[in-house]
DNA sequence: ATGATTTCTTGATATTTGTCAAGAGCAAAA
DNA sequence: TTTTGCTCTTGACAAATATCAAGAAATCAT
């Protein structure tokens, strides 16, 4: 069994075989290799992904700086929802920061899934809950703790990203340099 | 027509008469005055409100500080979403800052809509995207911009709000203390 | 209208974080 | 293996913002 039918799993609670593989049916197994983009700022989304394996980046780059916004990690999904679902140029680049296994789905196939399986828009709706949920406690951080607090949370939480993913994005991540991001770590460590 | 009426009428376009009619009639008016309760933190938030006119501010409070985390204006709706979908104790407390009305809708009659208006799931879907894309936006201000960017990019976008809002909260709101808030104003009005 | 309370502004100072620069360490390419 | 390029750390200094305090202004309660 994949991430992604244990991910669907988990939300059906008891689902239906046929259903299950009817979802499934409909995303393809799509390897990336490390330092491939699977879409580029202002080109049109048009698949919604799902990390099997592997770590993609989602940031938006400029001449001066480059901000990352988001980290997907194993049974995560990736996409610019906002170009996905409103057929406009993405604004976020994702690119791949190891090999990474996706299963991914064309926006016409995913059309197609609130007609095959009934409970399909519930699936969606919770999923959106979950992503508005992160995104929410992600603004409350930036409201409420210093960069040190956000570093401590996220290091807590998260820790096995420290060996895979390039320090600096994790930085960009929380809201801080590389700099302060080496600093506060050099003071947890002692 | 109602604010509300409108709301969901820019979303199906062309809607049907009948399926307005009874998405509408689940809804409530409900006045509270200014300074009232809708939703204390640790209870279960059982219902949605849509702000018809008036404003209402979200926040958390501690023995230390108190975080602004939005504030609804007409047009929006207001609700700890993970509460009223998942029926655990609500995090933030929702006040009015002035006198306001809400059409409000308890979480049984939430359940009704789907059965009783086929496209509903399809609403749903776009007002969670809607917001989605409005905390991601949130998220890319702290993590790109300075406290002062992210106010003129707000009182660029809110301006009525600044005579409605008391100033604290929307510095609360933009991630910075109300003296911040006050020599960045300065700075702008020379 | 008056008094009390709260909000907002402002100054002084402290703290946090960013910028710039350079060196050490690590990873990738040849 | 060596060379090149990139990442991370560290120091010095600058800039942004927070904290503390007090006064002015605005709002609320009577």
């Amino acid at each position: 069994m994949t991430e992604l039918e244990q991910y669907i799993k988990s939300y059906f609670g008891v689902v239906a075989i046929d259903d299950l593989k009817t979802i499934v049916s409909l995303f393809k197994l799509t390897p990336i290799k490390k330092g491939e983009f699977l879409l580029k700022s202002g080109k049109r989304c048009d698949k919604l992904s799902f990390v099997q394996s592997g770590l993609l980046r989602m940031f938006i780059s400029t001449d001066e700086k480059e901000i990352t916004q988001w980290i997907s990690t194993k049974g995560y999904f990736s996409t610019d929802l906002s170009s996905f679902v409103f057929e406009t140029p993405s604004r976020w680049t994702i690119q791949a920061l190891v090999d990474t296994e996706l299963y991914t789905i064309t926006k016409d196939d995913y059309k197609k899934i609130g007609d095959l399986v009934p409970k399909w828009s519930e699936l969606e709706k919770l999923f959106l809950i979950r992503c508005f949920i992160i995104l929410e406690d992600r603004i409350f951080s930036h409201l409420s703790m210093t960069a040190e607090e956000r570093y401590n949370f996220f290091f807590k939480n998260n820790r096995e990203l420290f060996n895979q993913v390039p320090l600096q994005f994790i930085a960009s991540l929380l809201g801080m340099t590389p700099e302060t991001f080496s600093r506060i770590r050099k003071k947890q460590l002692s």
